[in-house]
DNA sequence: GCTAAATTCACCCTAAAGTATGACCGAAAT
DNA sequence: ATTTCGGTCATACTTTAGGGTGAATTTAGC
């Protein structure tokens, strides 16, 4: 835009103008109050004008730019899928491995004698593990054990 | 780096350079071959070769540096707790609105006769209801309803 | 080697969950 | 007007879960 390059280039412009002015208005002066032929200085001036501006486009042309890079980390929301056990809580509980598994398999919806078959035990035997975990997480019942279970990360 | 510098503004320098040079050779030329005074000449050279230099570094001070902004997309894992209900996976169910209800209360670890005080109706209704949640999410057990409805999305 | 904790199992008993069936009511659909 | 469906409740019965207690065996730490 030009808008945009005129506010970009100002301070260039402005010292190319300042100059510009300062010298006409020495000349100007010059010639107001003392009849002298000045053409020297004039030409000096009129050459450091137009060089001064071959410079600055020269530079501009020549010089590559000044390019800052700036990164941004965006934020892209994945979701979690990956279970990290929380290993203090479970210490905080004092369920042990066995309890665990019974844990478990009773998050998957198993019954009691299920669990047995499956962990080739008998059913007093889950009966003793679940009671355990029971009074471990404090509550009374399988479905609050696998809410709170899976609100502490002890399990998926 | 100075060598950096150097290389980065090869043709800038290169060019004052040889404007100098130029200059020199046609001064010496001039004095070796014409005897005539040419210091109007020689001052405006130097005004040309000093004004070039001034342009250019007044242009490399004062040129904002372009700012290139780069996105990288980082990968942030959250848990993403925002629940969307499968509306399609509970039609297909066939769960009614009340059924929905017990099964939610069912899914906090309530039991029968609790999920019935908090919604005001009898155990028996509340028996009711969860068998024919069970039935329609083909399970036996309220741990294995929850489990398959948090599964299909249909409670968080 | 001894002790403590974990694992296993048994028996009894109560509470809760689940099955089956039938019935009533009201709203919405046919 | 009749059927269908969701919600309500009841009764009877079976199964599962859970509490309490005790005990044998194994495992691991000191």
């Amino acid at each position: 835009m030009t808008f945009g390059y005129i506010s970009k280039h100002k301070q260039t412009i402005l010292y190319g103008v300042a100059l510009a002015v300062l010298l006409f208005l020495l000349k100007w002066l010059e010639w107001r109050f003392i009849i002298v032929d000045h053409t020297i200085e004039l030409y000096a001036g009129c050459i450091a004008v137009i060089f001064t501006g071959l410079g600055v486009w020269l530079a501009l042309k020549l010089s590559k730019p000044k390019t800052t890079v700036i990164t941004v980390e965006k934020e892209l929301r994945v979701n979690d899928s990956t279970f990290v056990l929380n290993e203090a809580a479970l210490d905080e509980t004092g369920i042990s491995k066995r309890e665990l598994d019974v844990l478990l398999l009773m998050a998957e919806g198993l019954s009691n004698q299920e669990i047995a078959e499956r962990l080739f035990v008998s059913l007093n035997t889950i009966k003793t593990h679940s009671s355990n975990v029971f009074a471990k997480l404090d509550v009374e019942r399988r479905t609050q054990a696998v809410e709170k279970a899976k609100r502490l990360s002890i399990i998926p």
